[in-house]
DNA sequence: TTGACAATTAAACGAATGTTTTATACAAAC
DNA sequence: GTTTGTATAAAACATTCGTTTAATTGTCAA
């Protein structure tokens, strides 16, 4: 009795974070609506009504999973991919390409992190909720921006915004579908998702984002 | 009261296919959790028990929705991209891409049928239940071989599989990308989803798929 | 006309849902 | 020691959920 409280007052291991971290996993997993809150409680080992207590009701504890643990990735994803992207020295299409597709398949996140990373922002992309507005705005506005001003400056001047917003969208496209397609991916290549296929998915996401399929023509010479 | 027995006999304005049709559009917009029971019967004007004594229960329902309405869509945007494919003549990377593209972006679908479509493999893809393993079976593993060997004839003989197959789930990846996520791509290119728009995006998914970035250089000559 | 069958209806079932209420335990401030 | 405020707990709340039951209707063949 002693020790939970103490535990409780010290370290972050309060009710309040137990919570968040138990709905994420579950939300990131199963969605918004298959997972209810007694799930949630019983998973973060407290009462029915904590969610309650501390978050109102189950759609702002849902929001609050994006604000306190899903923004806070996102930056060290985008933090990893400017330090990527300095260390690299020159800023051609190449090194922004690869420093995102690093940054996102083999980045700072944990593999599980990763996973529910991908998994909640797939699941507000496809059916956006109040939470989406937040994400644009504070996560994927400005880093979209950023890639497309780093890419304006090394692509020839009078390259219409359009076809470079969709150069970009495109790159987004693979790394976040080779992030939440994991079942596809896996049965159609055969392969695991260990540390040397994401390698090769990095490989392959520079390749074909800088010469499409004919690079796979200039290596034979056919 | 005579009109609708005789409609119920003889049309396809059966109780079964209104609920069939009815249940693919919402459980297409909000997901198979955030629909009820009461909600489809509701919108198909029918009795509540409807669903349990036509499909058995709700689940069967959701299984039955991709077995008669998604496969046999997803037939006819094959049979699109085999005769596109026919009529172009000589099957190249470009001639293969381009109408796979179309097929699926601007193809035989109905706009809403489209949206749908899409909405509902993506929830698959993501979070796969029962009805996975059927798409993947006779849908998406058919499409994806007849793919690989159309690609494998004229590609160099020593390409690895497994990079012909990251290659073919690239275009995969933008193909569904640019369906999913339109709330994202409308608002980074500013751009409606009209025939004009679908049009470039089928051009841009080609050049892309094609050359990479380095389409955007070959244009001017930087 | 009768009986069998398929389809639909209204009503209810038990279980699970999100949320609220009330009470209790404890730490810190006065 | 009393008060105040925060956090947790147990219990109950009213709804809604998927499903079942039982009764009714109309069709068609015997």
């Amino acid at each position: 009795m002693d020790d939970r409280i103490r535990l409780n007052n010290n370290k972050n291991n309060h009710t309040k974070d137990r919570i968040l971290d138990e709905a994420e996993a579950l939300f990131a997993v199963r969605g918004y609506d298959a997972v209810s809150v007694r799930e949630i409680t019983g998973a973060a080992n407290c009462n029915l009504a904590a969610v309650n207590y501390h978050f109102g009701n189950k759609q702002n504890l849902y929001l609050e999973v994006f604000r306190s643990r899903w923004l806070p990735r996102a930056v060290r994803i985008q933090n990893c991919l400017r330090e990527s992207l300095a260390a690299k020295g020159t800023v051609t299409p190449a090194t922004v390409v690869e420093s995102l597709a690093q940054a996102f398949i083999a980045g700072p996140l944990s593999e599980e992190e990763r996973r529910r990373h991908h998994q909640l922002i797939s699941g507000e992309m496809a059916k956006p909720t109040k939470a989406f507005k937040m994400i644009a705005d504070q996560a994927l506005r400005p880093l979209f921006d950023s890639l497309f001003e780093d890419l304006r400056s090394v692509l020839p001047d009078d390259i219409e915004e359009e076809r470079l917003a969709l150069n970009i969208l495109s790159v987004f496209a693979m790394v976040l579908y080779f992030n939440f397609a994991r079942p596809v991916i896996s049965s159609f290549t055969g392969c695991e998702y260990d540390a040397a296929f994401k390698e090769r998915l990095v490989d392959h996401i520079v390749e074909f984002s800088i010469n499409g399929l004919s690079a796979e023509f200039k290596e034979t010479g056919k």
